[in-house]
DNA sequence: GATAAAGCTCGTACACCGTGCGAGTGGATT
DNA sequence: AATCCACTCGCACGGTGTACGAGCTTTATC
């Protein structure tokens, strides 16, 4: 499937939705899903393309037919953890509370998805459900009242907000483990680094401590929550003052 | 440099700070050193252990005695992008100020570092100068009123907002290039997609119309200010209400 | 000064990776 | 019957990270 220009994205490079002509024992669809299930279940370096085709039941290299690259294939993997984050309409729920039902959205289909972060860093979100998961955010927000540029500044602002929040949290869960006592295992290896940072700024002890009496998965949310109503709360803001 | 606990992290694994004897012929600042040269010049792709040996003078494999893995590698190269990224101090420039240039600075040391977005999404930022910018700019917030585990609430939501903006930023730049005449090319070579998007989303044209008429280059910047204004006002009414 | 130990370098080798290429297959079209 | 086309896949190439162990050099111990 050709068609080349010098940039290296999917999007860029297909008119989309082609007419199929018989049944190949292959599909694109089948092999983003069969990725996903391989990337939920072993996570990013399990994955690769020979393992991948054993999955299958194909040779590795029948791949290449449906996908350019890999790269091409995390890409389209990618824009399958949007699809899980459809935001409710704007109309029925009213702005702000369908502004926070995307973030919760997107926030858990990425935390379904932990190697989804690290394609975030590595690729540019343009796919078809990436597309529709912000245009319905700016719905959301045209029908807020925001207009013209500043529209775009806003719906940008939560997906960032969102994205930020949850990329480190995950960065985090990935190398500790998902559990609360793995979460309080780590808590005591970091003690040591934790005192010297101290050095430097002693109120950061004081902080540490609370940290190990409450229970991390809790803060966690409670601390998405947090910086979202602030977010909201500044939009807010903006939009009575025009 | 041994010392294993079950967390991958080199920052759970070290007790910091080990006297040096003798003048060896590698060093792990000059490693890192080369290593971040290395991914400025060429990119992520390009660093291999054996590219870093060659530009070291050195065997690949001698970059083993001061690093157990490449991974650990990277991580202290992405905790050399925070060191980057200081923060004024707050009791000298007001809090507003302060968490402002540090959204400003973090978010300039990471452009200015592009391949760091994709180890962001890899692995948690625990270094010693991440940790540092993280407690300077919770200093600023103290010194705003807020208290308790909202303090931390607040650095970490101007934290997530920068990242969040800023992470998917440069995944597009590396993927369109960065002057303006790419983006222009790029935005030509995207259109049939947003049309088929479009027809779900009829209001995506227009704006999508209204996108070519101005200079991304510079709507990036207002973007990002937009926001970090709108994460400000939100943590400012947090404050008075308490 | 001799001997042991520790610190450090690095060549070799292994398993694995993404993927270009070209041969092979089976059904539809002519 | 011949041709074509959509599709599959084995092989091979040039890379990767890194375990291992043999070597070298400096320090510590007697």
């Amino acid at each position: 499937m050709p068609s080349k220009t010098r940039f290296t994205s999917v999007w860029a490079r297909e008119a989309p939705a082609k007419p199929p002509r018989e049944q190949p024992s292959l599909s694109r669809g089948q092999i983003v899903r069969a990725a996903m299930e391989l990337l939920d279940t072993e996570g990013m370096e399990a994955l690769s393309m020979r393992k991948l085709g054993a999955r299958l039941g194909s040779g590795a290299t029948s791949i290449y037919w449906y996908v350019a690259n890999k790269e091409e294939l995390l890409e389209l993997v990618l824009d399958e953890v949007y699809a899980q984050a459809r935001v409710p309409d704007p109309a029925v729920a009213g702005w702000r509370d369908s502004a926070a039902a995307f973030a919760y959205g997107l926030r858990n289909a990425i935390l379904e998805h932990p190697w989804s972060v690290a394609l975030i860093g590595t690729m540019p979100s343009l796919g078809p459900n990436a597309m529709a998961v912000s245009a319905t955010l700016t719905n959301a927000f045209e029908l807020a009242g925001f207009t013209g540029m500043t529209l775009d500044y806003a719906a940008s602002a939560m997906i960032s907000y969102t994205l930020g929040a949850t990329i480190p949290e995950v960065s985090w869960l990935n190398t500790v483990g998902r559990s609360s006592a793995d979460a309080e295992e780590w808590m005591k290896a970091m003690r040591p680094q934790m005192e010297v940072a101290a050095a430097d700024y002693p109120a950061l002890l004081a902080r540490y401590q609370d940290f190990e009496k409450i229970d991390i998965n809790s803060a966690r949310h409670v601390c998405f929550d947090f910086g979202l109503i602030a977010v909201l709360d500044g939009l807010e803001a903006r939009l009575r003052q025009s």
